[in-house]
DNA sequence: TATTAATGATAGTAATACTACTATAAAAAA
DNA sequence: TTTTTTATAGTAGTATTACTATCATTAATA
């Protein structure tokens, strides 16, 4: 029994839409597996067609470039936290609890039950977590924002910033808390595990409440 | 008349100290140049080396690779904020006052007297609000850390964590919050030029008074 | 004057980031 | 059924990147 979700990305991103495909899917699936664990510098079209015995050539049918196809699996996550938002305060009336939901879902969203199989969430977190900002720390920006490659992204700010100014409309920075809040919930993540000296939170194994604590207690100050 | 400040970074960032030659400090000058106005991915020591009338070999000297160089510059202005800080902090008695010149120094680092003739501090702190993140956003962020290359933001993060601690010692993550102003004042430079609806600062020309008071507008909410 | 250090000049290599063209098998349309 | 289209694989080739190595030249130092 499951529930097919299907993520729909911006046309723009992709050269044919991987989703539709074997191939497409084996490419989505095993650039998140190999990305994760060596990371964006490290990632060529090559090693990935020799990891899914396919060549160069077919993944370029699929994406123009490693910073597109990059850019796709943010986009896709961007949308999958989305989701998870409208999904897990649909019948929540307290604009405080549904703030509570969001930043539960930013710091646990790879928890969650993973909802479409050739796309491992955890690992994926993991990406948007170390390469992230990468995407749009770009000369190409503005071109990019013009094509609506981050849309989801701001999709997701707009939704959260109407639930900040819901709890205090008298707050002047719903949008750069919202912000905050998705980067801050990474950063710190990152900073827990490679650089403690710049966090408060510790984070062994996988305790991530320390860091759902301390963004409920900004959320909480800031909006008081 | 010029006060001559040295920054002295850690030796392992480079291979020969280009403060000591003609042609480390044109690699440092030239290479800031071009970083900010093309940035790192276009950026390679051939196009540095052809600009400088020299070779790529020459520059090889200096540093490993360009990852090493970015490096450099950016230790180079966490090292120069570091400075500002203390020198502006040094015979103010509020540490609430304090607080408010360390996210003057933050924002307004480049509009800071120039003090090294060959660095552009002004297209340098474009450089870190663009590139900046990269540095540690990489799979060889525990080794380098080990090696003391994250020192200097380290050390800022930490005069900064002291400050909040003087201002409300009871606050529980000093260290969270004084890496989130500098990440902070970056990334809302940063949208609000590229990304406007990621934050809620408008930053036509080069007014940074809002991004000021939002800083300061946080760190009054989450110290009182 | 001999020695060393710094830079330049040149060459070469493996990997990266592509583009182009052909072949083939499977699916869809005629 | 045959034809056509589509999807993928296979192969080759190119310019650029990211280096390394070697040797020559010049300037500074002993």
């Amino acid at each position: 029994m499951s529930v097919e979700i299907k993520i729909s990305l911006n046309e723009g991103l992709y050269q044919k839409d991987p989703q539709d495909s074997d191939l497409g899917r084996n490419i989505i699936n095993n650039s998140i597996l190999i990305i994760e664990e060596f990371g964006i510098e490290y990632f060529t079209f090559k090693k990935l067609a020799t990891q899914i015995n396919s060549t160069e050539a077919s993944i370029y049918r699929y994406f123009v470039n490693k910073h597109l196809l990059l850019l796709y699996l943010v986009n896709w996550y961007w949308e999958w936290v989305n989701y998870l938002i409208n999904a897990n305060t649909l019948n929540i009336d307290s604009s405080k609890r549904k703030l509570q939901i969001i930043i539960h879902s930013f710091v646990a969203a790879s928890k969650e039950n993973p909802s479409v199989n050739y796309v491992n969430e955890s690992k994926l977190q993991k990406i948007v977590i170390s390469e992230g900002m990468k995407v749009y720390h770009t000369k190409g920006v503005d071109d990019e924002n013009s094509k609506g490659f981050f849309k989801s992204y701001k999709n997701l700010v707009l939704t959260v910033s109407k639930i900040i100014s819901e709890v205090n409309p008298n707050f002047k920075y719903p949008y750069a808390l919202a912000t905050n809040l998705f980067e801050m919930t990474n950063n710190h993540s990152f900073f827990a595990q490679h650089l403690p000296k710049l966090t408060d939170i510790s984070m062994n194994n996988d305790n991530i409440d320390e860091l759902e604590s301390m963004l409920n207690y900004f959320v909480d100050k800031l909006l008081s």
